[in-house]
DNA sequence: AATGAATGAGCCTTCATTCAT
DNA sequence: AATGAATGAAGGCTCATTCAT
């Protein structure tokens, strides 16, 4: 067994680990205690690779963000219209990687953790910005630009909406169901 | 000299600093030492009056739910008809009473407790019901009772997402703004 | 037994603990734990009423120097000329409350800590000076002004080599040799 | 392809190292790994040669006290008389090698890590006695046996006291002036 | 009615040290 | 010759909670 070049591995699995606490406990209440005997070593460990606590908590996130990016890219090679785009990047938001209670209890934690943390309340404006503008440009090809942003907010709006339901009322919303909401929403808008 | 009748002004007093600790330090990390010194008595009182941190906070939870459900009764008093009973309900969710940052943080952190917490997640069920219900009852006189469930989760989604968002980015949202949003997209559903 | 007014005594006990603690150990390696088990109560006391473990330290520093300044404020009492004085002033510095080893100890480690921690620095300053200005009120009118002051520097020296020795040859000089060996030199000294 | 002969260049740098983070931090808080990266090693190589982080501490102490036994030795090699040979004994301990910050702090680390350390204790009174012995060998060709042990012991203080004071006032203290005192002293009490 | 006193438990973090390569 | 990987142990500090008064 090869010694050396474990980092990588490391973090990968810590920052699973950091997750999988994370949606196990539902909140960011976590110590690193457990999250380093999850992924297996000790929390002396993390500390090395991480630097700290707080900063395992963004890498996580940022790891979620990254995720989430992927998703919408994926989604979007496979749109050839603006209106197949629009659906793609609100079926990415939905996406499996995205969608288990792991996941969604770790975004609504940070977003709680947003209102504390300089760092983790830039993060998430990346994401909120990165969205918005995602889906101010493809409703402005099908509708005037006022129109285009009071919609995306609005969509916008009802993603984090569902996630919070999603996550509170114990899954008990269909994926299917919340994407088309959401869908019969913005081709309502753009034509009122 | 001990005097008699101290109770109620001082679990109110407790409750309304819990609230306004939560919302200096937006999360729910929050000390009892902290809610006590900033309702001038000692930690123990807070324990004597309300057995423990968690029940503190629960009662805080429940204060706001209370305060939302008069703030949502007195907006429909004077509606007198269902349009305007729809506009008054969502009025009410963003209502000065519940739009301060306190208030804001306090709910999005019970949102996140709701998620560890049996208790806290009942009481918000109640909420998201309570709301759901309130929205049905009079989009059932406007359309057909599917598209009334449809379009109350829609609503019901979107007053999160923008408590949420309004949260997260620094208040920048306009209270105007978002109540149009939802009350234009509404009006859209029933008629689709 | 009385529950109230506990502060002091327990104030008290942590110092004493402190000092006794630094000079079982020989450094200011030494731990809270440490301190308030000796003090018989528990750590989280000892934060309580201190803060922590830097202001805990600097309030034993604080008493051993507010003990010198009793210590020559008693010794200067029964002194009648400048001679007296000056030999007053370092009999004091040789006093029993300040010569044990676990004074003696506590001394020399503050030293070392001076030259990191500001606020030791700070006290540590205030003891050299006011030493000083002791020495040469009283060796001024012995003699010139420029000697006086070298003659007080080299006193300080002195008594502070002495304290160094005292501590590391497991306290093999004798108080009175060293008493002896200064007087002896301001004497010379001041007539050169 | 690791090369032959390393060890000599290793020790060298490590001890080094340690000397400059003691002076560095002002204390013996030091850890292996600061230390290292100073020597731009690792920190396995740092206990690989020495063993341990109190053996590379008295390793350090050790080349301190022959950089001291180098110093004497080349200023007593122009010393032609017992006047001579006290003033270069004295020009020694103050001599640049000696008197940097860094090494002044470690000094004073040393006499604190003396009083735990049975190694250091010992270390620092070969120091002690050569110093005596290296005093009183001369003083005794120009005084009585008496008289040369106690000036010997005042000399020996001073300078330990000079050492403090220049570590504590920020080397405020002209070396001359700490020179001239402890010269001028032992002149005078020669013939006393 | 109210509080000062006190603590146990737990967490983050640091660090010397070991080991396989 | 040298290091990355890894950890156990320990310390400072915080906090909810209890209790006697």
């Amino acid at each position: 067994m090869p010694k050396t070049g474990m980092e990588p591995i490391r973090r990968k699995a810590l920052i699973g680990a950091t997750i999988a606490e994370i949606g196990a406990l539902g909140s960011l209440d976590v110590t690193m205690g457990k999250i380093a005997k999850r992924a297996g070593v000790s929390s002396a460990l993390a500390h090395h690779y991480f630097g700290g606590k707080d900063d395992l908590l963004l890498a996580a996130m940022r790891h979620l963000l990254m995720q989430l990016g992927l998703s919408v890219a994926a989604e979007l090679k496979q749109a050839h219209s603006p209106e197949q785009r629009l659906a793609a990047i609100i079926n990415a938001s939905f996406a499996d990687s995205q969608f288990s209670k792991a996941t969604v209890s770790a975004w609504l934690s940070f977003y709680v953790q947003a209102q504390s943390s300089v760092r983790a309340a830039r993060l998430l404006r990346v994401y909120t910005k990165r969205l918005h503008s995602n889906l101010v440009y493809d409703l402005k090809k099908l509708t005037g630009p006022g129109r285009a942003d009071e919609t995306a907010k609005a969509v916008g709006a009802m993603i984090d909406g569902f996630y919070i339901r999603h996550a509170l009322q114990g899954h008990a919303l269909q994926r299917d169901e919340m994407i088309g909401i959401i869908n019969r929403y913005w081709r309502l808008s753009i034509v009122a």
